[in-house]
DNA sequence: GGGGTGACCCAGT
DNA sequence: TACTGGGCCACCC
């Protein structure tokens, strides 16, 4: 079988859905991975993890949590910050998931 | 072709 | 709550 899709498709959705997270509210990377899966047929919360890593600096990409709520590598301090500053809640280090977590309709 | 790596996830202990 | 092991999949030697 020959091309399924252009990898660059697939990082241009992961960046849409994070541009489409509302103010206030968190989405996690295996979130993205399985609401992509039902448009590209696959993907995996780990492929979305890097392409965060390497393409999410042109959206808000501290709407974009682990699924235990924790905010990513390096970035704590500045995600904190942000979040905080629209109302979401944290419980220690992590976000509060069950009050923000957020799926496409 | 084979093996290591990573802004992940989940179940088990 | 913290740590471990297995699974995941695209990328890069």
């Amino acid at each position: 079988m020959a091309a399924e899709y252009d990898p660059r498709d697939y990082i241009e959705a992961v960046l849409d859905v994070v541009e489409r997270i509302p103010k206030g509210r968190v989405m996690s990377y295996g979130a993205i991975a399985e609401y992509l899966a039902a448009r590209f047929g696959r993907g995996s919360a780990r492929r979305v993890g890097t392409i965060m890593a390497l393409y999410g600096g042109s959206v808000p990409w501290y709407r974009v949590v682990a699924a235990n709520g924790r905010t990513p590598p390096g970035h704590e301090a500045a995600a904190r910050r942000l979040l905080t500053a629209e109302g979401v809640m944290f419980r220690g280090e992590r976000v509060d998931m069950a009050a923000h977590a957020w799926f496409p309709d």
